[in-house]
RNA sequence: GCCGAUGUAGCUCAGGGGUAGAGCGCUUCCUUGGUAAGGAAGAGGUCACGGGUUCAAUUCCCGUCAUUGGCUCCA
């Protein structure tokens, strides 16, 4: 009997009933097969063994698929935890799954310590077992008999898992002397896997959840070819050289002091300078956009927070209240400025006419974050928002959003992110305590997001459990050098904050009526974002942004007086520059500018002084040539400009 | 907060029971050199902090703090 197998190019193959995707792989090209490592069979993932009896579509993977990926990494995951086995018979195993960049297994060691010294040897075995070419084998198996099986070794882990799955359902795979419960999707045989390292070791609570017990996670990474995981590790070295928190130190932009705190970054002053560029560069925006500067303190008394509801959600778990020393009154450091900007819009009444308000600042708010979340730039327990918040009617609200977007993808663009993903952040489906406000309040806050984003034309992901308590999100999600993901962008819908303090605007109607609220703030915050675009831009700030965007060389001692003379002329027309003056040869100073990654170097020698004139020359690109010095300053203005898109 | 790793000069790191080393940087001197490293000399360290073991601790042990890879969390 034969079955019809359609091939993702549209055509139909006829082949015999039983025939495995492997063989169909090897019916299209000896290379194919050679190179298939899983399958789906009418958009179920099979095995590449399992034989197709009826008609499908069929679609092949190889390594170069994400899917092939996948399959690799999980395979290999069985095969580490064979490998660890080996030495630690007694290990717990429970679930080893691929993920983007490698694949990882969490492991109950009980007493024994597993640690990176275990990495090399475990490593070899793997490669040894690999070499046996031994075959990946699925099979069904009773409810009953997989729960004698992991009774049997005591492993409480597994046995949970399976008495989550119904009979029927349940499948081992086999290789070598080795079995795991596991649902498929794995290579044809361990001959397949050439190179394995075994990345890192941490903690990982059962679950994701930290009241169930913490087994240990043990990363790792496989490839088909050796010279692929050679490549992978160049390219770990070359995002280290990415990292902020190295960049940060090299150009002097911040950093931090064991005895002002963990998580409280100090800003150094290349990297004040820059963040009030940044900052500038905004304000110029949002006035544009019909923002208003505000000010407001950096505390706030406890009950601004009861009224707004933080108290209750966060407040066991923030910075502990400030007391005065008579009254006992307490006042918490702000870890957000809505409330505060709420309070400016309630010093006055307002019409309809007068809607929307936007009220803008740059408002440096505290955190307590856990000690073992804090991350260089990226999570501190002290930092800047770029925030905002627009009161308006319903009505407006959409506009509004849309026009935040506009503001958000300018800062975006004008400062090189082209790689993000809008995030539709929505309440969780199940879970509605964690959030305050009515069903009817979100459900139309949610479609207002849905919406905007829609008629924007954004790349939307939506995510349910991840909106603030308060409301929900639009986030914009930038991946950082090591391809973990950060929100900068922020715009969030609020009604339950007028409702909570009572803001009123009066309608047509001359009766009173609720405003709606957005949270804003598109560059998320300043130290995050500085982060981030350093990481984007590797220290590569564009011209507009950057520290020092000249270093003027003299050649020799003789002429530092027209090289100070440029510098004072460079300095009137606004042009960040600065003169290496120190006793070495050109060729030194040259060098030492270009690792700096300043962006034009200027040589003072005989024939500039005599001629009145600058020879430049670019970062990375070399000599310029010959300018004048009004010449050179046009250059700079106009350089600078490229960078500056226009806000619509 | 939890599990693991780390903490030695301004930076990057080596070392190891008898109070320390390299390269870069810095200072001084020589050199006045034209597009990616000129030469010489010198200064610089409570080996994170606190306790214990020891004749002796920077080294071994315990604790604290900080950093770091994850997990949980993220208004």
């Amino acid at each position: 009997m034969n079955i019809k197998i359609t091939l993702p190019d549209g055509s139909i193959k006829e082949c015999p009933a039983g025939i495995t995707p492997y063989e169909v792989a090897k019916d299209i090209s000896e290379g194919l097969a050679r190179n298939v490592i899983s399958a789906k069979f009418n958009d179920k993932k099979v095995e590449i063994n399992t034989p197709l009896t009826t008609d499908g579509s069929l679609i092949l993977y190889t390594w170069n698929d994400d899917e092939g990926k996948k399959t690799f990494w999980h395979s290999s995951a069985h095969l580490m935890a064979q490998a660890i086995q080996k030495f630690y018979p007694d290990a717990k195993l429970t679930i080893g799954p691929a993920i983007d960049n490698g694949f990882y297994y969490d492991i109950d060691f009980g007493d024994a310590q597993f640690s990176e010294k275990d990495f090399e040897k475990i490593e070899k075995k793997m490669l040894e077992i690999a070499k046996g070419k031994h075959e990946f084998k699925l099979r069904e198996v009773s409810k009953k008999d997989a729960l004698a099986l992991y009774r049997k070794e005591n492993n409480p882990f597994k046995i949970e898992l399976i008495e989550n799955l119904n009979d029927g359902e349940i499948t081992f795979c086999d290789h070598d002397d080795f079995t795991d419960l596991c649902r498929g999707g794995h290579l044809p045989h361990t001959g397949l896997i050439k190179a394995v390292k075994l990345l890192n070791v941490a903690g990982a609570y059962w679950r994701g959840d930290e009241t169930k017990p913490q087994l240990t996670r043990v990363y790792g990474i496989s490839f088909p070819k050796q010279k692929m995981l050679k490549e992978y590790l160049e390219l770990l070295e070359e995002a280290k050289k990415r990292d902020h928190r190295k960049l940060g130190k090299e150009l002097e932009l911040f950093a931090f002091s064991q005895k002002v705190g963990q998580g409280l970054p100090l800003w150094l002053p290349k990297g004040a300078a820059l963040r009030e560029r940044l900052e500038n560069f905004l304000k110029k925006a949002q006035k544009k956009a019909g923002y208003q500067q505000v000010v407001t303190p950096h505390i706030g008394h406890k009950n601004l927070y009861v009224t707004s509801g933080h108290y209750e959600k966060y407040g066991q778990d923030s910075f502990q209240p400030i007391k005065t020393p008579k009254e006992g009154e307490e006042f918490l450091l702000k870890p957000m400025n809505c409330p505060h900007h709420i309070e400016i819009f309630k010093t006055k009444p307002y019409s309809y006419k007068d809607l929307p308000v936007r009220f803008a600042e740059f408002g440096t708010v505290y955190r307590y974050e856990q000690s073992g979340e804090l991350h260089g730039l990226t999570r501190v327990r002290g930092f800047t928002q770029d925030d905002a918040h627009i009161f308006c009617t319903p009505d407006q609200l959409l506009d509004e959003f849309k026009k935040v977007i506009d503001l958000v993808m300018y800062v975006f663009g004008s400062l090189g992110f082209e790689d993000f993903t809008a995030q539709i952040s929505l309440r969780d489906k199940e879970d509605r305590s964690k959030y305050i406000g009515s069903d009817e309040n979100w459900e139309r806050a949610e479609q207002a997001i849905i919406q905007a984003a829609e008629e924007k034309n954004l790349n939307t992901v939506t995510e349910y459990g991840e909106a603030a308590f308060y409301g929900p999100k639009l986030d914009f999600m930038v991946k950082d050098a090591l391809g973990r993901s950060w929100q900068l962008g922020t715009i969030q819908v609020d009604y339950n904050l007028p409702e909570r303090f009572d803001l009123t605007y009066i309608g047509a109607d001359n009766k009173p009526h609720r405003p709606v609220m957005i949270h804003r703030a598109p560059f998320g915050s300043m130290e995050r974002f500085i982060a981030i675009l350093l990481e984007h831009t590797a220290g590569k700030f564009p011209l507009w942004l950057t520290p020092e965007q000249v270093i003027i060389l003299p050649i020799s001692e003789k002429y530092e007086k027209y090289a100070k003379k440029i510098l004072n002329l460079l300095d009137e027309a606004g042009i960040r520059a600065t003169i290496d003056l120190r006793n070495e040869k050109v060729g030194r100073k040259i060098r030492d500018a270009e690792i700096k990654k300043l962006p034009y170097m200027i040589i003072i020698g005989e024939t500039e002084t005599e001629n009145n004139t600058l020879s430049v020359r670019k970062h990375q690109e070399g000599d310029l040539g010959s300018f004048d010095i009004d010449k050179f300053i046009e250059y700079i203005r106009q350089e600078e400009k490229k960078g500056l898109k226009e806000l619509a």
